[in-house]
DNA sequence: GCGGGCTTTACGCAATTTTTACGATATCGC
DNA sequence: GCGATATCGTAAAAATTGCGTAAAGCCCGC
C-alpha cells in the first residue's frame, strides 16, 4: 500500500493533522486543503488515488464537489460528517462518494477503510473461474476441493487460502508483504518464515518434483509467482 | 444496475426477506443462504457481483470468510452485524471486506452503499497492461515479468529496479548519481562501479550483443541513456 | 489427553550483492 | 595523431542475504 497519494479536505485545523500524522504513519502521502475550492485544485495536480472530505466545509456542499470530482477522476472518496441523518448518507453515496463515517470517527476504522479502498482500487477484475486446472491438479473453489489424478488433496485452511490468493494472480508476482497481509490478515509482520512453509508445503503436495517445482516459482528477494 | 447478482448470508429469516425484498426493488437478482459453508457454496454457484454477509452466523467466524472468498474472487463484500466495536470493524475490514454496517441499519442506507459498491465494481476497464518493448524483448511491469522471444528472462531485485528506472527516463540520459540514489538509496556513495557491472548484466541478458549495446547506451563521464 | 494444525527454532544450501582485480576503451592536452 | 590518464567493461572470489526443510513446542477443539 506504500506510495498512494491521500488528499484531505477539511477545514478544521486539528482534525486535518490527526488525519495526516495517521494516514502517514501508513506510509502514505499526504496532501490537504481547507476549502472546497482549493481541494478541487489540489486534486488537479497531485492527482490522489483517495479523497477524504468533510462535509461541513464553509463553501459550498459536498455533492457538488464529488461531481466535479468525478467529471475527471475515478478515484474513490470517502465522505466524513457531523450530521449524520439517514438522508445525507444515502444523498452524497448516490451522488458519487464510496464510504461515509459520521463523526465523531475513529482513527482506527479510518484507516481501516481507507486501507480497504485503496485495495479495491488496486484489484484487477481478473478471472473468476470456480474451477481453475494446472498440471493434474484441479482446484474447485466453490466446493472448497482439490484434487490431483482424481485423488482428494487435503489442504490445511492456511494452505488453501494461500494457494487461492497465489491462483487469483496467476501469472504475477506476489510480494511477501501482500500475501501475508492477505493470508494472514494485518498483524503479522515481516514474518516471511511463513510463506517459506506453507508455499513449500503446497509444492509437495501439488508439485510433481517440489525440489523443481513448475507452478509455484519464487522470485528471490520480491514474492511468489504462480504459473498456470 | 440491472442484472446484477447479490448473494445475501443471513440467518435471520426475517432480516434475509426483508433485504431480499428490497433488493430486487431495485431490479437486481438475489440468491441467500443462512449459513456460512452454504454461503461460500452458493457463491461458487452463482458467482455474485457483490456479497451482503452477517457476521453473526452460527458457523464460523466472518473474517474467515471474507479470507477464504477473496481468495478466489474479487466481488465487494457489505458485512452486517450486531457487535459493533472498533475492533470489528477493522478486523473485518482488513481481513478483505469493503464495507460495514451495524445493525439495526437503514434499508435505504444498505441500498445507497450497495449501489455505491457496484458502481465502483463496473467501473474498472483500465486493465492497462503496462507494458514496454524493445528489440526482442517485453517488459510487463504488472507482472513484473521480463520476456525474450517469449522466453522469461531472470532478473534479480537490483537488475529490475535498474531496468524500471533506466526505462522511465527512455531516451534521456540519466546520471549516475540519479540512478545511484533511485536504485541504491540515498547512502550510497559515489560507487558508480555498481552501474557498470549491473548496466554489464542487462546487456548481457538483454541485448543481442552485448558488446555493441543498441538500448544501454553509456555517456561516457555523466551516466547511461536507455533507447527503445 | 489426543491429534491436527499453527508457530517457533535451527541449520545447510542457493542466490544475490559486494568486493577485488585487471584488461579494454574513451577523452583530452599536446 | 599520440600517449597519458581517467573512465568503462568483464570476470571471478568473498561476504551477505534469503530460501527450503526438518523437527520440536504450543494451542485449540474434540
Amino acid at each position: 500500500m506504500s506510495e498512494a497519494t491521500i488528499l484531505v479536505i477539511e477545514d478544521e485545523l486539528q482534525i486535518r493533522r490527526f488525519v495526516r500524522t495517521a494516514l502517514e504513519g501508513e506510509g502514505l502521502r499526504v496532501v490537504d486543503a481547507d476549502t472546497r475550492r482549493l481541494g478541487l485544485q489540489e486534486a488537479g495536480r497531485c492527482k490522489p488515488d483517495l479523497v477524504i472530505l468533510d462535509l461541513g466545509l464553509p463553501d459550498g456542499d459536498g455533492a457538488g464537489f464529488v461531481a466535479d470530482f468525478r467529471a475527471w477522476s475515478s478515484a474513490p472518496v470517502l465522505v466524513l460528517s457531523a450530521r449524520s441523518t439517514e438522508h445525507d448518507r444515502i444523498g452524497v453515496l448516490d451522488a458519487g462518494a464510496d464510504d461515509y463515517l459520521t463523526k465523531p470517527f475513529s482513527i482506527g476504522e479510518l484507516l481501516a477503510r481507507v486501507r480497504a479502498l485503496l485495495r479495491r482500487g488496486r484489484r484487477a477484475p481478473e478471472n473468476e473461474a470456480a474451477e481453475v486446472a494446472f498440471g493434474d491438479v484441479t482446484v474447485d473453489f466453490s466446493r472448497r476441493q482439490v484434487l490431483r489424478r482424481g485423488e482428494a488433496v487435503k489442504l490445511t485452511p492456511i494452505e488453501y487460502r494461500l494457494l487461492g490468493h497465489l491462483i487469483a494472480n496467476a501469472g504475477k508476482v506476489v510480494t511477501h508483504r501482500q500475501l501475508l497481509r492477505e493470508v494472514w490478515g494485518t498483524a503479522s509482520g515481516d514474518n516471511s518464515h511463513y510463506l517459506r512453509i506453507y508455499v513449500g508445503h503446497l509444492r509437495h503436495k501439488l508439485e510433481d518434483d517440489p525440489a523443481q517445482p513448475r507452478h509455484f516459482l519464487t522470485e528471490t528477494g520480491v514474492g511468489y509467482r504462480f504459473q498456470l
